[in-house]
DNA sequence: TATTGTTATACTCTATAACTATA
DNA sequence: TATAGTTATAGAGTATAACAATA
C-alpha cells in the first residue's frame, strides 16, 4: 500500500557521505541545478542552451566563422553543423560564403534572430536573478571569480 | 600556410563577454575542467564517473536496491540498468534477489569492487588535492558550502 | 600540404513509455 | 493497484576519422 504522504518515501536514509565531500560531484549537482533554472525561464518552447549561447556569440561578433566559433565555445567543429543547420532552418542565422577565402562562411544573426536572443536575454536574467537571490549572502562576484578559478584548471 | 606557433593561432580575439559575465557558463566550463581532471587522475584504464559514484554509494550502503540508487544520485531507473550490468560483468557488484521483497535486487560490493573502489578513491584524492591547492586561498569548505547552496536552488 | 565545412560512426547520457514479475 | 527491474526508443552531447572544396 502506498505510505502516508511523507516528505520523502525512502525514510531509511542513504549514506552520502563520501560523494558529498567532494567538490566532483558537488558541481555535477550545482550544474545541473543552474541549467534546470535555466530552462524553468526560457520555457518548454524556447532555445536550447547551446543554441541560446551559439545565437549570443555569434551576435557579438558577426561574420565569425563556424571554426572560430566552435573554438570559443570549446566545442568540435562537427558539432556546430547540425547546431547551425536548426538555426539556419529556423531564420536566426545566416550563413554566407566568404568571398576572400571561400572556404569559411560568415555567420550572422538575421533580424528574427536578434528577436530571440534578445527574448531568451531577458528571461536569462531573471534566472540569474532568481539565483543571485537565492545565494543571498554570497557575492555574485565571489562565485564567478571562483567558479573561473576551478574552470582555468583545465591544463 | 601554418602561422608562427603564438598561444592561440586564432588571435583575432573573440568577444566572449556576455557569456563570460553568466554563472551558467562558468559553472558549465568549471564542472567540465573538474571531471577532466578527474580523468586525469583515473586514467585511460579507469572507471567512469558515473560507476565510481555507483561503486562508491553501494560501498556505504551494502543491500541498497537499484530504486533508491537511482534516487540517491538523482538519475532515472533504467539508467541503473546498463550501468550495473557493466559492473556486474567486470565483477564488481553483485545482484541478489531480496528472499522477502523478490522485487528488489540487494546491491553489493564484491572483494575486487572493493579493490577498485579503493584504487580510485586514492586517485580521486589526488585529483582533490590538485585542485585544492589550485585553489589555493579558497577555503575548500567555502567552496563546497556554495556548491552545494547553488545545487540546493533546484526546486 | 593545411584548413573549413561536412558526413559518418559510435558511445554516453537523458527522458519516457511500457512490459514482467512480484506484492 | 502499485512497485522494482527491465526493455525499447528517441534525442542530445561528445569524440574521431575522413572526405570535398579551397587555399
Amino acid at each position: 500500500m502506498p505510505e502516508a504522504e511523507t516528505e520523502r518515501n525512502q525514510a531509511p536514509k542513504i549514506d552520502m557521505s563520501y560523494l558529498e565531500s567532494t567538490i566532483g560531484y558537488a558541481i555535477r549537482r550545482a550544474q545541473l541545478a543552474v541549467f534546470a533554472d535555466i530552462y524553468r525561464s526560457f520555457g518548454k518552447d524556447g532555445l536550447t542552451v547551446a543554441k541560446f549561447s551559439v545565437l549570443a556569440v555569434v551576435a557579438d561578433n558577426p561574420g565569425i566563422n563556424q571554426a572560430m566559433l566552435a573554438e570559443a565555445l570549446d566545442v568540435e567543429r562537427p558539432r556546430m553543423v547540425p547546431l547551425l543547420n536548426d538555426l539556419e532552418k529556423s531564420g536566426f542565422v545566416s550563413r554566407q560564403a566568404n568571398p576572400n577565402d571561400r572556404r569559411n562562411k560568415s555567420l550572422k544573426l538575421t533580424d528574427a534572430g536578434c528577436l530571440v536572443l534578445d527574448d531568451h536575454k531577458r528571461r536569462f536574467a531573471e534566472h540569474e536573478a532568481r539565483l543571485k537571490t537565492w545565494l543571498e549572502n554570497s557575492s555574485p562576484e565571489d562565485v564567478l571569480d571562483l567558479l573561473w578559478k576551478v574552470a582555468g584548471l583545465r591544463a
